[in-house]
DNA sequence: ACCACACAGCGTACATCGTACGCTCATGAG
DNA sequence: CTCATGAGCGTACGATGTACGCTGTGTGGT
């Protein structure tokens, strides 16, 4: 057989060389688009064009592999800004979080899970909390403000990311399949509260999301200033 | 050979008959102990002394068999009590809550998550509703009020489940471990944050639960009255 | 007392998954 | 040009969920 050409003179595209970091980009977008679930490393080699046991030159397992992704998600989290002041630099972090974990929702559950946190985690964590001791909260303070917030930014994401839609025209839908097994009028006040208000035109649960922030930033204020 | 005895007349216990009850209860123990990625059917199977097809009769599939194990979680979380103010019925609820959850942590991120409710779900969710309804909220308010203790009670559950830590003493070593693949000095905040706080006798991240909670009801008083 | 049947329990088999092990070549340093 | 390195891979194995259809037992009808 004639040589092969060794430098990709051919026309035949070179597929490009492997890389972690091309593996770590293929598996969170396999994931954005099919969930976690539908990462296996066998999909995932081939999307990119090479035999599954290729990645693990690259990944040690795949729960090396989630790790690393898990990173690279709150790589892509806004510290909160230093200027500002820390009601609104905590703001702009809990939105910023909120919109990183919308678009990787298969990373909720698994971004305060990790036995060996990456450096974009630690730094994250390093820049909040220095935030709070820098706006004049001693540390039981900051430990209370920063348990509060991640337990609600994680709980809000969780819970949204589990409701099977997200406009008010598919609550409908979503809400009959729901309490189709069961007698009409067995759970009243879950009817009515779909219906008038769910299933009102213009209702995102999304939405929800400030009012709580907003609430728990006030009540961290006046705790900190009657500290 | 012999004609066994049809009615379990020997000494050798007669294995008693599967049904859901059992597999669930069995389920939920196996994941209890082990996490949801212990439980495999085999397992199961093999600690009900059955073979694993036989778990067929009672669950239609995996799927099923959590869907069900999930229902059996919410029937054990208290509703709010009808006699209290709504304060004391959320706080209650919500302590309800995080105690069953602590005692079965492998529901944590699938409790909001079930495309096929059980009853025990929505009855619960009808309860909270109705209790917010009668204390006076309105219907945007209960949705405020639900959204925001929801999200703060499985976020702290959820943000809580994943600290491989329970004791002030178990923070050095597993922070020690975090910590080491980086140079000294890196995340100083988080550094002073464990020393001076996590790792001082008594700590307990538990604690930290109720802060949040209390909190979050007196904003919530405050804007029902405001409304 | 008998019988027929429904159904609980099971044995076998298969597709899919993560990944251990060690081979083969292409590549870049000397 | 030579040769060591290491990227990519082929094969294979054990675990897992579960489809399919058999078997033997307990039960209700007579």
């Amino acid at each position: 057989m004639v040589r092969m050409a060794t430098r990709a003179t051919s026309t035949a595209e070179p597929r490009p060389r492997l890389s972690r970091e091309r593996v770590l980009r293929a598996a969170i977008a396999h994931a954005d688009a099919g969930g976690l679930e539908a990462l296996t490393m066998r999909t995932l080699a081939e999307e990119l064009e090479v035999a599954p046991m290729a990645l693990y030159r690259h990944v040690a397992n795949k729960d090396d592999l989630i790790d690393a992704m898990i990173d690279v998600v709150f790589g892509e989290i806004d510290l909160p800004p230093a200027g500002a002041d820390w009601k609104t630099a905590m703001r702009r972090r809990a939105i910023s979080v909120r919109d990183v974990l919308s678009r990787h929702r298969w990373a909720i559950g698994l971004m305060e899970s990790r036995r060996n946190p990456g450096p974009a985690n630690l730094r994250h964590h390093d820049a909040v909390i220095g935030r709070l001791r820098a706006a004049g909260f001693n540390i039981e303070m900051a430990a209370h403000a920063y348990s509060l917030l991640d337990s609600y930014i994680y709980g809000f994401a969780l819970t949204k990311m589990n409701l099977p839609f997200d406009t008010s025209e598919e609550v409908a839908q979503v809400a009959e399949s729901m309490l189709q097994p069961f007698p009409v009028n067995e759970y009243p006040n879950l009817v009515e509260f779909i219906t008038e208000h769910a299933m009102k035109p213009g209702y995102d649960y999304g939405d929800e999301f400030e009012y709580g922030l907003d609430l728990i930033l006030d009540g961290l204020e006046r705790d900190r200033n009657a500290a």
